[in-house]
DNA sequence: ATTTAATTGTTTGTATACAATAAGTCAATA
DNA sequence: TATTGACTTATTGTATACAAACAATTAAAT
């Protein structure tokens, strides 16, 4: 699903910005092809719930602070499970994937420049190589359908770029906590680092948003 | 969306049974509609997981033993943590609804005969709307879209289908002792009792799927 | 000047037609 | 007899055309 890639990018990267609305016809143009593919990965994306209905249409959903808070208390419920169900299943192998998930999330965070869109998405990617490998530790293959739908990728997205590369070596001593938990099977102690790792994440996202806000008051005050 | 409508429920009452291949055309013509919203729905039904894609077209989903543990492990977890969070943030409106819900809930028991499909619907939705009231009270909107995936209806309409009258009231019970949880503010108490509610929710659906196991396993012999 | 009616235009929803691909069948050969 | 390959059929994926619903704009009337 060609259609499905494009239109989630752009609203991951906020080139379609949240509120505008998605006209099938203008996509379908602006792609080469017909409005057919287009409306089928309008309706994944709505499923997935990165776009809402409109009484015609959809528009690009906003995600208010409420809706992080909200959400990213599911994620830690549902990734705090999944970290206590692996400290009890997991096999060597998913170790050793975890670990060397780890070890390319260290050699991103070194090799990253900041505000370099392209490092950005490899650590990412990595980092959620790292929380899939956990979610697949747990053998519950249920769980990871759950967790696509509570990490909101626009949302994530932007969080990493707001990390300075303190933060980025931080959050990879918070792994290897997790792992080391996991790896001497801690149920709860897996559970509570999770927990906090994600905790974590929230606070700075919501803190940033509370930043950017006040940047536009100030924005408002100077019309 | 009608067409989704027709399909999901066919495949509710077990009429589309597990694994039988949904051809397109067919379904369209039994509808007297075209290809396209036919189309749509499946793609629907796939998001929801009640049919998972093959090579070429889709087909029901079957949920093994497997499945539905891990499903319900996840409800519990859900559920639980709404009923939790419920027992915070409950308004008096709130335990109006549950209270009402409840009482249809023990209306729909006592009128129900045995195997009558339509009562058991309305035992099925009215039971729904209490769990979905509390969903509610707890103030988290982005819950309900994760239980919804968690229930999976095609087994809980199975499962109430498996219940005698006793079990209904009895279930009926555990509702009262949740709400009492939830009234009087007890966070830890209101998702004990979901836990357990559910979890004997699941040993229930998990027995009966032993005894039709045991069944073709003797009609193999028969043969 | 403001509100209502009507008409025009734009966008989605559905049907149909065509293209592409997977599956099934039959024949030929080892 | 089994297996491979060509060919036929069936089914999905995509494009296009048409119908329906909604929005917007203009004209008329109070």
């Amino acid at each position: 699903m060609d259609a499905y890639e494009y239109i989630k990018d752009a609203i991951i990267e906020g080139k379609f910005v949240p509120g505008m609305r998605l006209a099938e016809e203008s996509l379908a143009k602006k792609m080469n092809i017909s409005r057919t593919p287009i409306r089928e990965a309008i309706r994944q994306l709505e499923a997935e719930g990165l776009v809402i209905p409109l009484k015609r249409g959809v528009s690009v959903r906003h995600f208010t602070k409420d809706d992080i808070r909200q959400i990213y208390d599911l994620r830690t419920l549902l990734e705090g499970y999944a970290a206590s169900q692996a400290a009890i299943h997991r096999t060597e192998s998913d170790l050793l994937k975890m670990e060397s998930a780890n070890i390319l999330y260290e050699e991103a965070i070194s090799g990253h420049v900041e505000s370099n869109m392209e490092s950005l998405k490899d650590i990412v990617q990595v980092n959620q190589k790292f929380h899939e490998a956990i979610v697949a530790a747990s053998k519950n293959e249920h769980i990871h359908f759950h967790i696509s739908k509570v990490v909101v990728v626009p949302i994530v997205f932007r969080s990493f770029y707001w990390y300075n590369s303190f933060q980025l070596k931080q959050s990879l001593e918070v792994h290897k906590t997790i792992l080391d938990a996991i790896k001497n099977r801690e149920p709860e102690r897996a559970r509570i680092a999770m927990h906090e790792h994600i905790y974590q994440g929230r606070d700075h996202v919501l803190k940033h948003l509370e930043q950017i806000k006040n940047i536009h008051l100030l924005k408002e005050e100077g019309k």
